[in-house]
DNA sequence: CAGGCTCTCTACCAGATGGTCAGGATCAGG
DNA sequence: CCTGATCCTGACCATCTGGTAGAGAGCCTG
């Protein structure tokens, strides 16, 4: 029996994704993502090798989209802008379209990123280049006197998980039935970079 | 066979604890459970009759010391100072004193309140009657013209997820190697307050 | 001392779990 | 038409899972 496809492999992925994003890496069994895809279990074991694999290809994946995104928006906001601020808020908004288009993205983050997880040094080795890139940037930005000079892994670390926090929290306004208005978001984003932008202490 | 105590009890919920805030609610086992005290997973079933119910003590337990510090803390400021902005910043500083005090605290709440998880409407429960008295006392201090007039529920949340995620941070940092220093958290701590400062626009 | 209560244990179970193995179906190329 | 590669599956397995049944040991009370 042959199928259609050739894309197997990527529904299995959206599937454990999804999976791993709301019920976590334990919660989540080979039998029951084979199922939900009208598939067996061995078969996912054919793509992946193991569970503990197809976890890992799921970060790949995952922090792969969400670094092409940042580099898509950081070279356009480079080639239209001067300023870096522009810079930092084209991020931010990015971070939030993807945290309303794949909800289930930050899911995963949130699964991935607990301390001791399974596949939480995967997504630190991924994340790690980025974050070194960023405090590059920021120090700059502070020898030359743009930027309050402070501890910059400390405030880079503090954005972040700001950022991921409130991202996050749209997950669970949703959940408490706030609904999907935007209001809400759009107020919590106007927030957030007025945050920022006084931590950062840019000269827009 | 009956050993010195009485407090198996306490020791299970404990470990508990420990389990469910890292390794989270799956990925503990009864069996490891029992093992990592020197005891019988049949011990832990009977003072607590499933797996289930034994997270439901855990939840209840912390939110009980949580809600019993807060209440503490804000009876105390009242009777000695006069200022709103006092007691905010004094529910603050508790928070930040369990998150670095008792860590494992922060990592059950993570888990414990993941859309989905067993528990999180317990733990919504528990935390209700402390949203709803806040939410009241916002409503009323805009109504009286000392804070901003925004939504109260979203600000409240947004409150909420933000002093969370800072605690949280601090095990992040603590993760990351940047060790047991009090510097960085007291300086989020302060980045924190002038945040809610200037969110609430409390005239202090 | 008898009997009950509290606490912990051994023994056991049915179901689920991740994973192995060998084989069946389909297709491309020689 | 044969062969090998790709993709998928049924049968099977060892292990672990939460949970049950029952017994025995210490303790208190009558």
């Amino acid at each position: 029996m042959r199928e259609a496809r050739g894309n197997t492999r990527e529904l299995v992925l959206d599937a454990a994704l999804a999976s791993f994003g709301t019920a976590g890496y334990d919660g989540t069994s080979l039998d029951d993502l084979a199922a939900g895809l009208g598939i067996r279990k061995q078969t996912i074991l054919y793509h992946f090798v193991s569970k503990r694999r197809l976890l890992d290809a799921v970060v790949d994946r995952c922090t792969g989209e969400l670094t092409a995104a940042l580099e898509h928006v950081l070279s356009e906001a480079r080639a239209v802008s001067t300023s870096d601020w522009d810079r930092v808020e084209a991020m931010v908004r990015v971070v939030f379209r993807i945290a309303l288009e794949k909800p289930v993205l930050l899911g995963l983050l949130r699964e991935v990123s607990r301390p001791g997880s399974p596949g939480a040094a995967r997504l630190r080795t991924h994340l790690e280049p980025l974050m070194a890139r960023a405090r590059r940037w920021m120090e700059d930005e502070m020898a030359a006197g743009r930027m309050r000079r402070t501890d910059a892994q400390l405030l880079l670390l503090s954005a972040y998980s700001t950022v991921v926090g409130v991202a996050t929290e749209i997950e669970v306004l949703r959940a408490a039935g706030v609904g999907p208005t935007l209001r809400p978001v759009v107020q919590r984003r106007a927030e957030l970079l007025r945050f920022l932008r006084s931590s950062l202490d840019l000269s827009a």
